[in-house]
DNA sequence: GTGAAAGCGCTAACAA
DNA sequence: TTGTTAGCGCTTTCAC
């Protein structure tokens, strides 16, 4: 290897490599020409082995494919770069029998703690029961299990859009989400319901398959049973939702009035654009790899919760249809 | 560890957990039940030093947040998983400079080998001189290396969009893609001239940034200089084009016709739908685990090239505008 | 400031 | 079939 290349002992490079300052400038100086030459880079298997030290975040998403999801890997991924950590990503597959999988595999890369983004509420069983590496836990809320949380503002964000619907004088609007073993979901729906005052409000879990979601949503748009507005939880629902009614020959905002949680860059392109909650997903994933960090540093006892706001867009498919009175404004 | 605790070696439950053949149905069972009463998994740094056995393999993607990248990743590391792999993931961030540090220092993990998409052609420089690991490039194709490569079929694509155009009658058209160095956007303009006929063509390189694409393109678009048709060849300037067509009160396609290469999910949702190329994504990571696996087993001399067909979608945002003669369509 | 030696947790090779 | 021993590449410790 390097060490008999530049002459010196391994300790030498080790020492070098790491910059500890216990070294002579001359054979620093050969021990860097010699990593030069032959290219070489210390083994990150065998330094864990032996220092202990871990430079591996484990990070585990829903599904990759979903912009949100990516977004939020890629701005930890250059975090954790800044700070000398590598990213083991794993994908539940929105699957809570995949997710405790991987949990469990993932374990044996000894990771310095995990970032998880949860398939649902049911993180907390999932885990080994003994000891756990520091976790962190973004967007969605676990039932149990005392973690350090990032997520948004669920309730006050969509008790916004349900405010803004009923002061642009809707009197009924159909909330649609996948399902309210998603803390978001659940949340998001129940500040809905909180503001919605004298509006009829009504919940339809569609689940999170495409084909379902048009099947569980179209009853609800028929004539006749349609609301005044359609309110989406999450961004598959916003999507299927959205292409629903376009075929069903709906016209925004003046058959149904339609707005979504989860902002994606689509809905400032149509016409009319789209109301949307924008939530802020690279804040989201700055919070939890500072706290991801801060654990590790071990100065904390009590987990912490951090809620960030979300950004309300209020656009054309909202705006107050004609022959609707105007209300008072919250 | 286990070993005491269920009364055998460490080389007895090390066979147990990789089912060796050569254990006793007695003691696999003991060993088996003080696995699971301790939840214990093998270390994979400590296996893969003494095995020399790497069940990592590294992926360089440009930018996670981008959906055609996060699809490939997702599908690649579902693929990976099923092979018994972990995925070390990273980001390039479009910056040659970074992806060269990033290449370098995943080396630190003896990753099996690399799948790579690059952010330029120069991949070749960036690697380090010595003995490679298996790398399989995917999506733009680097000017030298003698990789394994799996991409689509730019050319012939592009091709197809520029003689539909022609087709319906449209008598110039203005390319724009973020820069030739990509390969693939540099074979999608070729495509693009090699089908345009007596159609009037021209490029226009408008970088990587949002702000800077808006500038280059503009001039383009005002009144008299304006082309009949917009052809954008990568998912950023397709969504800028599309923002700043709307912005300048253009109307697609009496105004001007409007195609992208690269489908998002969005083309289909506004009005008129918007034609596009609609990639292979996820049979382009299929191919590209495959042919990694494949380079790993080690059968192979010769690098691969493999090009995978896209879809055509046309749709409104291409139709024949009012005026325009007929042409015979290719 | 440098080198020599031990050992991290595993598995390969061999002995029992 | 099972146990023992050695050593993967590094970092720690300690002697020099």
């Amino acid at each position: 290897m390097v060490a008999e290349h530049a002459g010196v002992c391994a300790a030498t490079v080790s020492n070098v490599l790491r910059g500890k300052p216990n070294v002579s400038q001359g054979f620093a100086a050969r021990v860097r020409a010699a990593v030069d030459e032959l290219g070489y880079v210390a083994d990150s298997h065998a330094s864990r082995l032996r220092s202990g030290k871990h430079s591996l975040a484990g990070v585990v998403v829903p599904d990759l494919s979903n912009p949100m999801f990516g977004t939020f890997v890629s701005t930890l991924e250059r975090l954790a770069r800044d700070d000398g950590f590598d990213l083991l990503v794993v994908s539940s597959a929105n699957d809570p029998e995949q997710e405790a999988e991987r949990l469990h595999s993932i374990r044996s890369w000894r990771p310095a703690g995990l970032i998880i983004i949860p398939c649902d509420g049911g993180l907390a069983e999932r885990l080994p029961k003994g000891d756990r590496p520091p976790i962190v836990v973004a967007d969605r809320i676990p039932e149990h299990g005392g973690f350090d949380l990032v997520a948004v503002d669920n309730a006050r964000s969509a008790a916004a859009i349900a405010a803004h619907l009923v002061g642009q004088g809707y009197r009924s609007c159909l909330v649609a989400g996948s399902t309210l073993a998603i803390s978001n979901v659940r949340e998001r729906w129940e500040g809905a319901v909180g503001a919605a005052g004298g509006m009829a409000i009504t919940m339809v879990e569609s689940g999170l398959d495409c084909a379902r979601i048009r099947e569980r949503l179209r009853p609800h748009l028929a004539e006749g049973t349609r609301p005044d507005a359609l309110f989406t939880l999450d961004h598959v629902t916003t999507l299927v939702a959205y292409r629903l009614l376009a075929e069903l020959g709906l016209s925004i905002p003046r058959d149904i009035a339609f707005a979504g949680f989860d902002e994606s860059e689509w809905m400032r392109l149509v016409t009319p654009p789209v109301t949307a909650v924008r939530q802020p997903v690279e804040e989201m994933a700055e919070a939890a790899w500072k706290q991801f960090v801060r654990r590790l540093s071990g100065g904390e006892a009590m987990p912490r919760t951090l809620r960030l706001p979300c950004t309300i867009e209020i656009r054309g498919s909202t705006l107050r249809p004609p022959g609707l009175p105007e209300n008072a404004v919250a």
